[in-house]
DNA sequence: TGTACATCAGTGAACGCGCGTTCACTGATGTAC
DNA sequence: TGTACATCAGTGAACGCGCGTTCACTGATGTAC
């Protein structure tokens, strides 16, 4: 309770523009509890109700990411989230794609701060596992639920720069442009093994499943380590075995 | 209706072993409706609940596996299933342990039909690939759901199974032994890198996500060409990028 | 072969819970004059 | 500067729904004698 009322506080100060409204404060109407430091209008809480999804999403996993839990976790009314999303839908599309804002904004500041060639060719992989280890919640919420709407816009941009952000990484490792709208086989594939391999390991490891092989390696390797080991070892011309 | 009457037959069937008690129907105690050709115990309601449960996760998804619908697919009281399962995690762990031992038995059963070298490579992901794309409910609860009870030791030993194939598989491709409890860095980079990268294609392609990819390829290349091309392209020694 | 009885399998009514949605409402804002 | 009023943002009570769980029950089975 002590934690919603500083948020709703944050927010009243957000969007105060004028002084003359800045001590405008609620009168607790009917309520002899009075907590009187609620203003009646939030001001921002359409943003409010999306960091307050991102904090329920973290904290209860996605199953727990309900309208209802968004407003409790706001301090508002259960009824005040369907006046700004809709439905549950819009609104977890758009904490989606402020997940793939913030996703893609950290493999670009993990590129930016490379210097090595090693670092180099390491710093969009480690960034992105690194990104899911830190916000599960939402790396789950972007790439493996069927509750987003693809077709919103801002959700749609978002994804799309990421895959672009990919592609583009990709086709400077191969030293060629990659066009935007073609693909060749052998650059699909390339782009497909990335992808693949990167995700692969993130769920696996976000799912626990990775323990199997951590176990058995030599005592404290880390997911890191195991991930870079992945990255750099070169592949040995594979005799057929099954 | 017609259809878990069917089912509720065949259990009869499987369990009835002495031809006096074929015809023991119920008498349609108290409802004159009678559809007289349920018995009152079913027999086999166990193995039954397991399919019911595995039709509902395909046609609902998980979200839509729950005690009661698994009772309504199987044309039971909707209290039947905790007498025999305890709660959903019980059941749901259980169609796991069966959704492992399917997808095990695909696998072996592909490396055995395979008999040039290059289906030999390539028969364990194709199976594993084809088996996700056919049982995508049943993937998705083995791989990626918090669901599972992994101490029961059905599901343990199903699951640890499934490991045990991988790392054999890759160490027959490395040509050595693989042990049981212990790897080198190299070997967990290998098992690493190859579950990942099949792991990581097949729930790539199942959310929809390779989409970007596909329709960027020459007109008509199908998923299978991709991880075909993905598993065979020589990685080229990559010059550092970002 | 028959009878009594303990045990098992499944029923169906009842409970409380959290959910999304609707709706009449009220407090606050901002604009027109 | 002040006042009237339309519009907007958020409220809270109510609704129906499906869920898991509990529990007294009853029909069927199989075993002991």
């Amino acid at each position: 309770m002590a934690k919603s009322e500083t948020k709703t506080e944050t927010a009243r100060r957000i969007r105060t523009t004028s002084p003359a409204s800045r001590g405008r404060l609620r009168p607790a109407p009917r309520t002899a509890s009075a907590k009187a430091e609620t203003p009646y209008h939030h001001g921002a809480l359409r943003e409010a109700l999306l960091q307050a999804a991102e904090r329920v999403l973290e904290r209860e996993g996605l199953a727990g990411l309900t309208l209802r839990a968004v407003a409790r976790e706001a301090g508002v009314s259960h009824a005040a989230p369907t006046h700004h999303f809709g439905d549950l839908t819009g609104l977890v599309s758009e904490l989606a794609a402020i997940g793939f804002r913030q996703f893609n904004a950290a493999m670009v500041s993990a590129c930016d701060a490379a210097t090595t060639p090693l670092e180099r060719m390491l710093a969009r992989p480690k960034a992105y596992v690194a990104y899911a280890q830190a916000h599960p919640g939402m790396y789950g919420l972007m790439f493996r639920t069927e509750r987003l709407d693809h077709s919103r816009p801002s959700l749609h941009e978002a994804a799309e720069a990421s895959f672009a952000g990919l592609a583009n990484a990709i086709g400077a490792m191969r030293q060629e442009q990659i066009s935007g709208d073609a693909l060749t086989l052998d650059q699909g594939a390339a782009i497909a093994r990335a992808w693949s391999m990167v995700h692969g390991f993130t769920t696996l490891l976000l799912d626990g499943r990775l323990k199997d092989i951590l176990e058995r390696l030599p005592k404290g390797t880390t997911a890191e380590q195991l991930l870079q080991a992945m990255l750099t070892s070169t592949v040995t011309p594979k005799p057929p075995g099954c």
